[in-house]
DNA sequence: ACGGAGCGTAAGTGATAGCTTACCGTTCGT
DNA sequence: ACGAACGGTAAGCTATCACTTACGCTCCGT
């Protein structure tokens, strides 16, 4: 969760969603320089968030599920033993003005 | 995801997974100030993850399920949209069914 | 009305973290 | 074997951020 805290890193995620890439590959693709990137992949990869694999000099990454699960794994976690303490509060949580790019859904199959 | 990238953070919102508490008993419970958890009040309120409701002179948070819906929407998109370059990698866990898109990728540019 | 309890805010400080440039190792093509 | 492509590492700088103390506000009890 940590490694997800810094922009430029959910960024490097992001774009590792669609398949992996190698490290110049990333950097021309973010505005930040290439070493900058290696720094970050290395924090991803010691998260479990991110793979490596060798093919010639170059170094492709790609998006690890382990980091995933763990990380859905956690929020799982609250979903079990807080959500007890939201039926306290649930009838007036409601007032809620700061309306953002909520889904507003809130009842998800899981 | 910002909010949850400090580690006090985490442990507030962790203590908060019990129930609602005031600050200063949130602070009794932290080794930082109470002024510092304020702080990281106001972060986690800006982020929906935590609601605030008055009674007297304290001030009650608990969680919010807002942040967490939302949260668990973004990873949910991981699962939908990178899954499916996960090829090769997908052995290693993740019960999930053969995804099998895998079009000779040629990242190959040269 | 007065004093205290409970919090938020302001201002200042120290440390961490992310970025850059420079350098070096490794691998492939010719 | 030589040179270039590719990328990890080192060293250094800067800005952000989390924390502290000091102060002011609001609400309640007496």
């Amino acid at each position: 969760m940590d490694a997800l805290g810094d922009p430029t890193r959910r960024n490097v995620v992001e774009i590792l969603r669609g398949g992996e890439r190698s490290v110049g590959d990333l950097a021309s693709e973010l505005p930040v320089s290439r070493p900058a990137v290696s720094q970050h992949l290395r924090v991803l990869k010691g998260a479990g968030l991110v793979t490596e694999r060798r093919d010639g000099t170059r170094h492709l990454y790609a998006i690890d599920p382990t980091g995933l699960t763990a990380l859905r794994a956690y929020l799982e976690t609250f979903w079990d033993t807080a959500l007890g303490s939201f039926k306290e509060v649930a009838d007036r949580s409601v007032p809620d003005r700061d309306r953002r790019t909520d889904p507003a859904d809130g009842r998800r199959k899981r």
